[in-house]
DNA sequence: GATAAGTTTGACCAAATGGTCAGAACCACG
DNA sequence: CGTGGTTCTGACCATTTGGTCAAACTTATC
């Protein structure tokens, strides 16, 4: 209820060079390891500068990972409970990999964070995230059971799908080495091999009941 | 060619109960996020009778990461090139889940690594690792010359193996909480999944050249 | 059980880190 | 332009951190 004023144009500005810079740092080291100094270096800004606009560290890694959670989930709610199963379940899988490539460093703040035990995290985990995945692993099941999708269980599935492609992220690292003459081209790569993994564990077999 | 003396009794045990209490800590918060202070608490010793045994911080990391390859690299290793393709593939597959839960420290030890860029294992990786990895990918390669194998990217194939598998170590926070009923059933689930999965991708198509 | 080697610790240090604050500089707007 | 709010900074602070060291305490060996 507090009649928050609205923000200036510096205010605007500042506060997202801060979690652009804070986006980076965090993602590379965690929260622990990442320092105000390296921030406030990569924002162009100096530390006190930074804490007129954020009261603390821990505000601008909360202030990160809420802003996450919204376009971390949306791909998934994308799935069409009208449209076709096996292309729509591969159209998730393109989707998050497409996630993987634009936004690389989301995906690591979110490996950081899960990787430690979610300290900050585990609200919207067990809340939001976890109805979501319930509700779409019920319409998983429920084309199985139609005979439209491949039987398995949903819910390995969807964490399948979350491994294989937010890999490219988070391992990033390991992936450029090992691909080196191919690294240009490696999401495009991905997306043809994932595409056909998925595609041969979802497509209902006719022969069997 | 130094002469390096045997060890006591002494520094047997306690160097190991550094490296455990260190891997427990480096895994959990990553090289910058661990103190000194919660590795020796957790050891059990003081912080100056740390550095007794370890020269320094990261020497104690460097240990846990050149200890941490070899039993990385064990599973590909016993990819057996005489074996019958899909069932190597597969058992490969299931040997790296069971590391994922009996060595869940370890995966994430090395999650956090790559994370951040693998600033300490770039030449690990760059050496034994990629030429472990070519080599294998170049057996898959010719088995899917020889149509023992279905055709695929063998490096995606091996990223997807790594990626499926490590989740459940890496991601456990998570992964514990959208499946809390069947916590205890997980990894059984898992290796039921993953074992269609892949089998699904690997087994070739007799009506298929 | 003396003695030399191995082990442990409290006290300490310098650097780094998250954060504060008074005041200076800047900006919008009448 | 001047004035009131906004933005920025240098100097500062308390705490934490990796690391040192001399001295004390154990342990093994003869």
């Amino acid at each position: 209820m507090s009649t928050s004023r609205p923000q200036t144009r510096i205010q605007k500005k500042n506060k997202a060079a801060i979690l652009e810079a804070a986006l980076s740092v965090f993602s590379r080291h965690g929260f622990r390891g990442a320092t105000l100094d390296q921030i406030a270096n990569e924002a162009g800004l100096s530390k006190p500068n930074l804490l007129y606009y954020f009261p603390s560290k821990v505000s601008m890694h909360q202030t990160l990972l809420s802003n996450l959670l919204h376009r971390w989930l949306d791909p998934l709610i994308a799935i069409d409970p009208e449209g076709e199963p096996v292309e729509e379940v591969l159209a998730y899988v393109l989707r998050k990999l497409e996630m993987a490539r634009l936004f690389p460093r989301e995906s690591r703040l979110f490996a950081n964070e899960i990787v430690q035990g979610a300290p900050n995290f585990m609200d919207q985990i067990e809340g939001e995230l976890k109805v979501l995945v319930d509700e779409k692993a019920a319409l998983f099941t429920s084309w199985m059971e139609t005979g439209s999708l491949a039987k398995s269980d949903p819910y390995h599935l969807i964490f399948s799908i979350w491994a294989t492609t937010q890999h490219y992220a988070d391992y990033d690292a390991q992936v450029r080495i090992i691909l080196r003459p191919q690294e240009d081209t490696h999401f495009a790569d991905a997306a043809i091999y994932l595409e056909t993994l998925f595609r041969r564990m979802l497509t209902p077999v006719p022969g069997l009941k």
